[in-house]
DNA sequence: TTTACTTATTGCAATATTACGATTAATGTT
DNA sequence: AACATTAATCGTAATATTGCAATAAGTAAA
């Protein structure tokens, strides 16, 4: 099938799921890297830093960009992208909460 | 293809992405709330509590197991999964580092 | 307007993921 | 041993993801 059933899930688990997939390929982790690196970036510069061809580059920033967690607008012939604070920090606040679910004393039972 | 290309990236890009990519899917943010919530559990629990049928929980689990994030022990018929705590913390340890990236007040350029 | 430059989109091939029925393996019970 | 119970594995179908060549679309400069 490789179709995930959605409707038997909470919308929390879905939202956790879906910030973790995004970020579930180095492509992407390495472009958020950089535009945080360097603040504003185009997205020829990230064809040449990382060493995909410009159609997947698009592809991953198309990706990112519908999640929220960068923004991009025009700047002459090239775009400029970068993150999204308010969304990276929403995200953050989400996904910080699930990697910080108490373990209590009892865990490790087996 | 379908085929991530990781020699191009670093280990660490890689380490978060494959953490992330565990964590991309509800039925496995499920498994693992419902261990956290109940410390012990074994896999008829999980099918029980999560909708999907046995061997697709049990495939979840292998995977969950395989990045190490539970461990699971033979009690009698059945298998008492739960956290490892440990690799628990080695994870949100990477993840958090990552997720707090500075956001310096040079961004949001667009 | 022609040319150059940059990014997006399309189309496609290959691999990965998700899900589950059927079966197997492993253990406990009678 | 025969049976019951539980979880893992196998096999398979359907959908998703990744990657890129080719092309299109958009803007700036000549």
């Amino acid at each position: 099938m490789g179709l995930t059933k959605t409707e038997i899930f909470t919308d929390q688990q879905n939202e956790i799921s879906l910030f973790a997939k995004v970020l579930g390929h180095p492509a992407r982790v390495a472009i958020l890297q950089h535009l945080f690196k360097t603040n504003s970036c185009v997205c020829g510069d990230l064809v040449n830093e990382i060493g995909l061809a410009q159609p997947t580059i698009s592809q991953h920033l198309k990706e990112l960009k519908y999640l929220g967690l960068i923004k991009g607008n025009v700047e002459g012939t090239s775009v400029c992208y970068c993150i999204n604070t308010h969304n990276w920090t929403a995200m953050k606040t989400v996904m910080t909460a699930f990697l910080n679910q108490d373990i209590t004393e009892n865990q490790d039972c087996c």
